[in-house]
DNA sequence: TAATTATGACGAC
DNA sequence: TCGTCCTAATTAC
């Protein structure tokens, strides 16, 4: 469910209060009793995100041998913080960012839309007790915390417990433990993730896999070969937001449509990183912006808008499955 | 109370 | 292309 954004805050979470800590690891669940059993006890020394995957690094000691936990969150898999993990400094950070970067409308549009009190993110959460339940699915949400550690509620797969952070997992779709070597191989079975290498290298690799596919661009920025991190949401706004169509073969993309295509996810994907959650009508002017987003449904260019007209030209979206997954665009303005 | 839905990915035909 | 796995929230009845 979550894009890869969200992998990028959830490892932030882990940076910030988990690494450097002891944990006690169980399966409240059950169902990872064996891997929760090993790495029960450990530090946490490292968290990555290289697209949808989360990479835990565990270690007993400076010495010893590295153990891995791999997740993949799927469609509906998610991670509960609670304790002492706050997100309201990195928020009014990353406010700051994006006042400075210029990225006109974020910032009075997220707040427009805390006002009315409609949002599902952490950025109207200032003041906040310093003890709260922090959920990380494809919506963010704080509560306050009475009781420390929480019971796990629901299908705990893992809970990473440290003195004052809990850390709960529920339905990934992937979770295991790795060596080293292993967690090599998953990642070099991933294309690029800007936030991982963004280098011109980055760029480069992508643009080359894209140019030599026939495959439509559509199906191409859901490969996680040809790209770590996007999803169906990103998908379908960065092919609008491009005016692309999704059939569109990949290798009859001029050379700087996709370069164009790579950058654009790399601005999304801050965006995303930054406020925790997809905005990609950034360049909508802010007023327009705040109206957007002040509605649920309301924040895209054409994901969930099947049927309804286009924000541009007044073409009715079109919905179409391709490869299991439902694809939205606009037959009119991405002709 | 049941059915539907979801921002994924894999493996069997 | 289809079925399968994972879970919870929302919607329909």
């Amino acid at each position: 469910m979550p894009e890869g954004h969200s992998v990028h805050r959830i490892a932030r979470q882990f940076e910030a209060h988990f690494v450097g800590h002891r944990v006690t690891a169980s399966s409240p669940q059950g169902r990872f009793a064996a891997g929760a059993a090993e790495l029960d006890g450990l530090t946490v020394t490292d968290a990555q995100a290289v697209g949808k995957q989360l990479f835990l690094e565990f270690a007993a000691d400076e010495s010893a041998p590295r153990k891995w936990l791999r997740v993949h969150l799927g469609i509906y898999g998610a991670w509960d913080f609670a304790g002492d993990v706050s997100m309201d400094a990195s928020a009014a950070a990353a406010r700051g960012r994006i006042g400075q970067t210029g990225m006109k409308g974020v910032d009075a549009a997220t707040q427009g839309a805390g006002t009315r009190g409609e949002n599902e993110d952490s950025l109207a959460s200032i003041g906040a007790p310093r003890r709260t339940r922090l959920r990380m699915a494809e919506t963010e949400k704080e509560t306050d915390l009475t009781e420390f550690p929480p019971p796990p509620v629901g299908q705990v797969r893992v809970r990473l417990l440290t003195d004052t952070a809990v850390a709960d997992l529920r339905g990934p779709t992937a979770c295991e433990v790795l060596l080293p070597e292993e967690v090599a191989f998953a990642i070099a079975k991933l294309g690029p993730d800007p936030l991982v290498d963004g280098g011109q290298a980055s760029e480069d690799r992508f643009t080359e896999t894209v140019r030599a596919k026939r495959t439509p661009i559509g199906l191409l920025l859901m490969d996680q070969s040809v790209v770590a991190g996007i999803g169906n949401v990103y998908r379908a706004e960065l092919l609008f937001r491009a005016r692309l169509n999704p059939h569109t073969p990949g290798n009859t993309l001029p050379d700087d449509v996709a370069r164009a295509l790579w950058r654009d996810w790399t601005h999304l994907l801050n965006i995303g990183v930054q406020t925790g959650q997809m905005l990609t009508m950034d360049d909508l002017d802010p007023e327009a912006y705040a109206r957007a987003l002040a509605h649920r449904d309301d924040r895209h260019w054409v994901y969930h808008r099947a049927g309804l007209p286009c924000r541009v030209c007044g073409t009715h979206i079109a919905l179409e499955i391709a490869a299991a997954r439902k694809l939205y665009w606009c037959p009119s303005c991405q002709a």
